[in-house]
DNA sequence: AAGAATTCCAACCGCTATATA
DNA sequence: CTATATAGCGGTTGGAATTCT
């Protein structure tokens, strides 16, 4: 009886199934002040109405700053093939040597793609020309992770291109080409991808001392190279857009599972989020060894689009009035709508003419 | 246009490993 | 050493998105 292991979690306490945009913000916010210390303790201290493990993979997953959405580059897909040989199903250590990738997406990637691709290749042997070129002897690193890594970044770099054209969509198009404006059902190109940026803190960066994240890609995170690796809000996958946005318009629902209008401390934290981000810039600058030349500019640059940015955020979650309401903490009402500059018409622009360290490059999802 | 089938992936589940008391 | 708590990992699945008929 007492036996064994307890359950993480009271299952009937916790929400479940996806994560909306508020939680993730709140989650977001929290990890990036407090850190992530204690997985089981995390949700009730950030407020939210998760287990602990959720809570986690969501980070790990998602919202960590470094994680890299998009599509795999035919690098990374051979990496992963010649990896998993030697490897087998270890995810994880596939995933350490992939920067960015989590081993939740290289496993569903694996699942979907890969070994069909495989088969085929199996099958048919040499009929897919593209896919032996490269793939096969010629940069058969056959386990240098170093060289993996390398031709990871020169994937990286190659999925810049692509990511500008898919890197909007909510969900990775099935068919990527000619996909630039016709719009899947259902889902406008301007269906927001939310690519935010509070600025490529490293996970290092904020959650140094405490960080249990094992996937290695922090090895990558200080590319300067402003979009392309993950953002907090690169999502691509379905936000479930109506179900977020309904859950935040229903006010029941929120009193119920997100207590926002009792949690001041929340709403500080958003308000710090910009000057902690700024400093999260600087730190990992200095951590990295990198110029921080761009640091006063960054900062500058950062807490204005910041700010902008979570008043929009704010307003299109529909939690700017509960706030105005309980909180009267809105510092300058003449924000509290306004759409980024690089997020207009809610049309994000390109990611890259935005800063590096800056935090407006921040999609959202479409205000219905 | 509509329904069925298929694909894909985010999130969950349960187990193991590790840390701590 | 044992018991318990927590983190992490890998397998599985539910259901939304997309394609097919």
């Amino acid at each position: 009886m007492g036996k064994g292991r307890a359950p993480c979690c009271d299952k009937s306490q916790v929400k479940r199934g996806p994560w909306s945009p508020a939680e993730d913000l709140r989650l977001i916010a929290f990890i990036q002040k407090h850190g992530h210390e204690n997985w089981r303790a995390l949700p009730k201290q950030a407020g939210l109405l998760r287990c602990g493990k959720s809570c986690r993979l969501r980070w790990i997953n998602y919202l960590r700053p470094d994680v890299k959405r998009g599509n795999f580059s035919e690098e990374e897909e051979d990496a992963i093939i010649k990896l998993h040989q030697t490897l087998g199903n270890k995810w994880s250590k596939i995933a350490s040597h992939l920067p960015g990738r989590t081993d939740n997406e290289i496993k569903n990637v694996w699942n979907t793609h890969l070994k069909k691709k495989l088969a085929c290749k199996d099958d048919g042997e040499h009929s897919e020309g593209d896919e032996s070129k490269g793939s096969s002897s010629t940069s058969s690193t056959s386990s240098s992770s170093s060289t993996i890594m390398s031709s990871g970044k020169r994937a990286l770099e190659m999925e810049l291109d692509e990511q500008k054209y898919q890197g909007f969509s909510t969900k990775k198009p099935r068919i990527l080409e000619n996909e630039e404006d016709s719009s899947p059902r259902g889902v406008s190109n301007n269906q927001f991808k939310p690519a935010m940026k509070p600025n490529e803190l490293s996970s290092s960066s904020f959650s140094s001392n405490n960080s249990s994240i094992t996937n290695s890609s922090q090895a990558d995170v200080s590319e300067p190279d402003g979009e392309k690796t993950g953002s907090f809000f690169n999502f691509r996958g379905r936000y479930s857009v109506r179900n977020s946005l309904e859950e935040v318009n229903k006010p029941e629902e929120i009193v119920a599972e997100i207590p926002f209008e009792s949690d001041y401390d929340f709403w500080n934290m958003l308000d710090s989020l910009s000057s902690f981000q700024s400093s999260g810039i600087q730190l990992q600058n200095v951590e990295a060894g990198q110029s921080s030349r761009f640091g006063d500019a960054y900062n500058n640059i950062a807490e204005v689009e910041n700010n902008k940015w979570l008043r929009y955020l704010e307003n299109e979650l529909g939690l700017d009035a509960t706030k105005d309401e309980n909180h009267n903490l809105s510092k300058n009402a003449a924000e509290s709508t306004i759409v980024p500059e690089n997020f207009q018409h809610g049309i994000p622009l390109k990611p890259a003419e935005v800063h590096p360290g800056t935090v407006g490059n921040f999609h959202l999802w479409p205000s219905l």
